[in-house]
DNA sequence: TCTGGGGTCCTTTTCCTT
DNA sequence: TCTGAAGGAAAAGGACCC
């Protein structure tokens, strides 16, 4: 199988192209005053000082992405704002924008689709093509019909493309990287050694910060370092199925298709708080946000049409720390007081002494919504178990 | 001044049944 | 009735990704 990886870069704000500008979950939204202000004049030509400043951002939230002029200061995805302000003051801070990132994708996803019809989503902005039955596909290497992708997303949507070329999704991801922004980089099997080996593991996908950190005490930083490592020394190390993953990625083999449909296995919604919460003094802010969560994740579910049995919740507590605890319902349901009782229910058993920065709610063990049976105890049901239970002493 | 939200997949533990 | 093995499902946690 012959795999493209394309990932398409976001930035609305042509005027601030190459300064440092940093999108993250401001929940209050530094940019909306701003184009209040002006709401007279074109996007692009807002003046640059008028943006707001990373460094006069109070609260919580991470960086969600960064430019690359941003990016030479350190700072990253997943950063929090607040250590992102100390290394880059000046940066320019936007909010994030999902419904906006959305209607993007959507249409690129698109103009891929009406080229190369095997598709694999992978987010907002990022996908696999398997290009093999593509016309012209492999024509120069691929470059051909990169390029034209390339060209008619810009010409869609002003965005700007990167696309990596190889045998298979696993290295097609890695030559994604290699050329940022709208860079074409081709891989192939005898590049291994020489484009694959000498890079960091950290980037092979699949290779987190533990995993990286383990691998470095064994004395292991490269890909070519691991490749050298025995299959058997890996899976001892390493687990039986992530060893020999390891071993096998190392070495530039993966074998996965290109997954053109997929179902979902959960949904959920959750939320840090402003402020930390404490299950007894903020009891009423906490219900009204445990019942909006479960009523959320019910119209989503109904949205989307999917039923789900296994209703869970989580906490993380102000150490960071997280727990979960699900339950397992006998029919499947899409219904926020059912969720609601269940979940509260698995509230029931976990530590409410400590304070709390999040709460998130999840349903899974999903089926259609169509295929549920109908649900033979509805009859049956006692009122009293849909009153809202939200902590023990309720 | 810490550290989002929405997911998937895997491993380990626990519990229930036989 | 007790004990233990075996196996499956459910529960819990954690790594990882975008």
């Amino acid at each position: 199988m012959d795999a493209f990886y394309a990932s398409v870069e976001l930035l609305r704000y042509p005027q601030l192209q190459g300064l440092p500008v940093v999108i993250g979950g401001a929940r209050r939204r530094p940019d909306d005053a701003l184009l209040q202000r002006h709401a007279d004049l074109p996007l692009a030509e807002i003046p640059v000082a008028d943006f707001p400043l990373l460094k006069d951002y109070t609260g919580r939230g991470v960086i969600t992405t960064a430019t690359y002029a941003a990016r030479q200061f350190g700072v990253g995805s997943a950063m929090g704002l607040m250590k992102a302000a100390k290394l880059c003051p000046q940066a320019i801070l936007l909010p994030v924008d999902f419904d906006e990132y959305r209607k993007y994708s959507r249409q690129f996803k698109e103009i891929i689709t009406e080229i190369a019809p095997v598709m694999e989503d992978r987010g907002v902005d990022e996908v696999y093509i398997d290009f093999t039955e593509v016309p012209g596909g492999q024509r120069d290497g691929g470059r051909s019909l990169a390029r034209l992708i390339q060209k008619s997303i810009f010409d869609a949507t002003g965005l700007t493309c990167s696309i990596g070329v190889a045998p298979n999704k696993l290295i097609a991801k890695m030559a994604s990287e290699f050329n940022k922004p709208k860079g074409i980089s081709i891989v192939m099997p005898g590049d291994l050694q020489t484009l694959i080996w000498p890079l960091p593991c950290r980037k092979i996908n699949g290779v987190g910060p533990k995993s990286e950190e383990k691998l470095q005490a064994q004395g292991i930083h490269t890909i070519g370092e691991l490749a050298a490592r025995e299959r058997d020394w890996l899976i001892e190390h390493f687990g039986r199925s992530y060893g020999a993953w390891l071993h096998e990625a190392a070495w530039g083999r993966d074998e996965r298709p290109v997954v053109t449909e997929s179902e979902p296995v959960s949904i959920s919604r959750e939320t840090t708080f402003e402020r930390d919460l404490h299950a007894v003094r903020d009891r009423a802010e906490l219900g009204a946000i445990f019942t909006a969560l479960c009523e959320r994740v019910a119209a989503d579910l109904q949205r989307k049409g999917y039923a789900g049995r296994t209703i869970g919740i989580k906490l993380r507590y102000d150490d960071f720390k997280s727990v979960t605890r699900d339950q397992t319902l006998p029919h499947p349901t899409a219904d926020a007081a059912t969720i609601r009782q269940a979940a509260g229910q698995c509230l029931k058993r976990v530590d409410l002494q400590r304070r709390l920065r999040l709460l998130g709610v999840r349903v899974g063990s999903l089926v259609k919504a169509g295929d549920v049976p109908p649900d033979p105890s509805k009859q049956e049901t006692d009122p009293h178990e849909h009153t809202a239970l939200l902590f023990p002493d309720d």
